[in-house]
DNA sequence: TAAAAGCACTTGCATTTTGCAAGTACTTAT
DNA sequence: ATAAGTACTTGCAAAATGCAAGTGCTTTTA
């Protein structure tokens, strides 16, 4: 299933980047961890792209094994998981900081975000510092 | 083909940039357009991730839809094109930088990209500058 | 100038991945 | 005790991918 540190197709870090976050599904999973709180399996099925639970899965754990995200159970509720950015997954916000930037100057119909991105375009830096900190204070209430 | 501008899966920013450039190869193209002076289909070709012809042929196809890309016929050879990067390509630069400062700094086997890597590390937006005056040299060699 | 080679694809087909609907096993609420 | 919630897994049809082999056009070579 995951042939992400493997053996990768060619020694280009894109490729390798490709092989891991190179999909319709894996970085929508990510953004929700980071842009809206969201932290369990049935929260990011309920995301408007409606991805489907198989999928969902195999993307979650894909992840993990990436060591992008990490999962614990919840601490109230033995069926339930608790998934989460590790410190590697949170470096990815300049990426998809750059990623929306380009959505919105190049794309029409990205409504959903615009709230989001008018944030962002006033000032990037200090919308990245904001949703860190909000994941560190996630991670402070929910974390060991 | 192409869902790009269609009906959208949802009004997100980031699910409607993954429709368009999340898979595994459509990213490779764009990097050896920026970084490896690539202009032709066999140029792609001999990437060492070894596209395949269909899939090649598909993705140029796609970017040319999305305006990502554009097309010339070879002025020295009507049998072969031209690909080049459009205004909205080249603003896909800082997004394809922080890919690659996120895989060098978190993944291993990334040799081939590494000594193009230390200049990034080293200024950024220098790299960045650089490798728009490559283009826009090519531009005035090859355009019109 | 005829034959071979180069080029940018297209086609056919086997394999893999996706998408959808329906389970399943376990836990929690009523 | 029963029903509902949760995080999956399974089965199967449809779509995308990967590979090998064309195809049609242009350019080079003998």
């Amino acid at each position: 299933m995951a042939n992400s540190e493997a053996t990768p197709r060619s020694p280009c870090v894109f490729s390798n980047v490709l092989d891991i976050l190179g999909d319709r599904w894996t970085l929508l999973i990510v953004r929700d961890l980071f842009f809206f709180g969201k932290h369990e399996y049935k929260e990011f099925l309920s995301s408007p792209e409606a991805i489907a639970t198989n999928i969902l899965a195999s993307r979650l754990q894909k992840l993990v094994c990436a060591g992008i995200i990490d999962e614990m159970p919840h601490p109230q509720n033995k069926s339930r998981k608790l998934y989460f950015l590790t410190e590697r997954g949170k470096d990815l916000l300049p990426m998809l900081v750059e990623m929306a930037k380009w959505g919105e100057k190049h794309l029409t119909q990205t409504e959903v975000m615009r709230p989001l991105f008018e944030v962002i375009r006033r000032d990037a830096a200090a919308f990245q510092r904001k949703v860190l900190r909000d994941l560190k204070n996630w991670e402070k209430a929910n974390l060991a």
